[in-house]
DNA sequence: GAGTGGTCTAGACCACTGC
DNA sequence: CAGTGGTCTAGACCACTCG
C-alpha cells in the first residue's frame, strides 16, 4: 500500500492496540475476492507477483498472506504451477472432515447411501445453530455410510433451505462425489471448517436396525456444525457411529 | 552455513529429490538442542540474532525455523521478550490435550484425584504401544476426574517403568499441578503430541460406580498415546468419559 | 526457456518489554 | 534506552512444471 504508517497508526487514546500488519490486510483482500467468487474452486489465483502489483506491496508481503491462508486450507500452493483455490473436489480433501478409521486393517471402500430428503421448518435448535429465524425452511437429509458393505454411520444433515433449495434425493443419489463436492459444485457453498461434539449414547430402535446392532447398545454421537466463509454456519449434522470395528481418530497437536 | 549448494545438491542419480532447505536443517539443530536439554522448559532460548551467528545463517532463516517450531507448539514467541521452550507448566498449555467441555454453562472447577498407582509387567498390548519388550516394567495409575465435584472421567495411565521409576501415589497426590507438569518437572519428559482413538462402550461395573451411572450405560472410551521428542511413545492412557453433561469438542480445520 | 512458487540474504524500520 | 521479536522491502538464486 502507499503509506504503511497511515494504515497502521491508530488514534493514540481510544484504541491502544489495534495494530494490523499489512500482510493481514492483504489477506483480508484476497479472502474477500475468494468470497466474491472471483476465482473458482480448484482454479488458480493470480501469481504472487501479479497480486503484489495489484495491491502495491512487495511479493514477500503477498507471500506471507498466502502462507497463512494455505495453512488454513483455503489455498493450495503447488511449486512451479501456481496457487489454487482449495476445493472439496480435490481427492486430498475427501477425508479432511471424516475422522473414522478401521480399528484393524487398512483402507476400506467407503460408500454413502442417501435414504431420505425432505423439507421442514426450522425448530428452535436448528434455527439457533444455523443462524436462521424460527420457521424458516430447512432441508433434512438422511444417509447411511458403509465401509466394506457394512453399515457404520447413520447421518441426519440439516441445511438452510434458502441456500440448498434445489437439493433432492435424486440429485444426491446421482452424485458420484462426496457431498461437500456436490455442495460446492451445485450450490456454490464451500465448507471451510467445522466443529464436532462427541458423546456416547444408546442406540434408538431405528438407528439400531440400520446399523445392525442391538437396540440400546452404545453408539458414538457426533454433532457437526460446518462453516463457510465468514464463519457462517451452513450445515448442522448428527451422526451415530457404530464403533465396533471403527474408531474416531483425533490428532492432538 | 558456509555453502548452500554443498548441503543441498544431491548425487544426481541415486536420490532424485531429497532436497532439504537450510531452515529445516537449522530446525533440526534447534530440535536437537531441545532434546539434549540445552535449554530448560519455560526458559528462553538464545535470540534470533545469536542463533543466526551460531549457525552462520541469516536471521531470516533462523526465524523461519523457529516459526515452524512455534506452529508445532515446541517453542513460544513473545514479542519484546524472547522465544521460550514450551512447557506444560504454562497455564495456557493446561487444556491443550483435554477436549472435554460442559454441554451447557461455562468454565467449571476441574479436579484430578489419583486413586491407585501400582507396578506391573508389560503385556503384549502395552509393550506394542509403548515400544517396550514383553515383561518390561510399567507403572499404572488410576485416577478420577471431577468437574464441579461431579465425577466425569475415570482414567488408567500406563507408563514405562524405566522412565517414571520414582512415581508413587503419594507424589501424585502431593502434586498441585497437572500430571504433564509433574512428568516434565520431576521426570524430564515433555509430551509433544498425542493421538486419541474414540469409541462408545458400555459401562463396566467398577467404572459405573465411580462415575455414578448405571452399569451398561454408554460411555465415551478415549485411548490416548502420547509422544515425546523424536515421536517416542511414553504414555498410554484409557479414559472413560461420562457424556451426560459434558462432550468431547473437536475442531476440524 | 519462461513462469511459478521456494529459499536465502541484508537492511530498514515498527511494536513491545523491561530496566 | 537497549534488546527482543515482527514487518516490509528488494534482489538473487534454486526447484519445479510445462510447452
Amino acid at each position: 500500500m502507499f503509506e504503511y504508517a497511515s494504515m497502521t497508526r491508530q488514534t493514540p487514546v481510544e484504541s491502544p492496540t489495534t495494530f494490523s500488519p499489512l500482510y493481514r490486510q492483504i489477506k483480508g483482500l484476497i479472502l474477500q475476492a475468494l468470497e466474491n467468487g472471483e476465482w473458482r474452486p480448484g482454479g488458480a489465483i493470480p501469481s504472487e507477483i501479479e497480486l503484489a502489483g495489484r495491491f502495491n506491496v512487495s511479493q514477500g508481503t503477498v507471500r506471507k498472506a498466502i502462507d497463512e491462508m494455505a495453512a488454513e486450507n483455503l489455498l493450495i500452493r503447488r511449486q512451479g504451477k501456481g496457487t489454487f483455490v482449495a476445493s472439496h473436489n480435490d481427492p486430498r480433501a475427501f477425508f479432511r472432515f471424516l475422522r473414522l478409521v478401521p480399528i484393524a486393517g487398512g483402507i476400506e471402500p467407503a460408500h454413502s447411501e442417501p435414504l431420505e430428503c425432505w423439507r421442514a421448518k426450522a425448530g428452535p435448535e436448528a434455527a439457533r445453530v444455523l443462524n436462521l429465524k424460527l420457521g424458516e425452511p430447512i432441508i433434512i437429509v438422511r444417509r447411511l455410510l458403509t465401509f466394506s458393505e457394512k453399515p457404520v454411520v447413520v447421518d441426519e444433515i440439516y441445511l438452510p433451505g434458502e441456500i440448498f433449495s434445489g437439493l433432492s434425493l435424486d440429485s444426491l443419489k446421482e452424485s458420484q462425489t462426496s457431498i461437500y463436492s456436490l455442495f460446492e459444485t451445485k450450490f456454490g457453498v464451500r465448507m471451510i471448517r467445522a466443529e464436532e461434539r462427541l458423546r456416547a449414547v444408546a442406540a434408538d430402535r431405528a438407528s439400531a436396525e440400520l446399523l445392525r446392532v442391538a437396540e440400546g447398545s452404545p453408539l458414538l454421537s457426533v454433532e457437526r456444525i460446518s462453516f463457510t466463509y465468514g464463519d457462517r454456519p451452513v450445515e448442522w449434522r448428527r451422526g451415530l457411529y457404530s464403533t465396533a470395528a471403527h474408531c474416531y481418530l483425533n490428532e492432538l497437536g
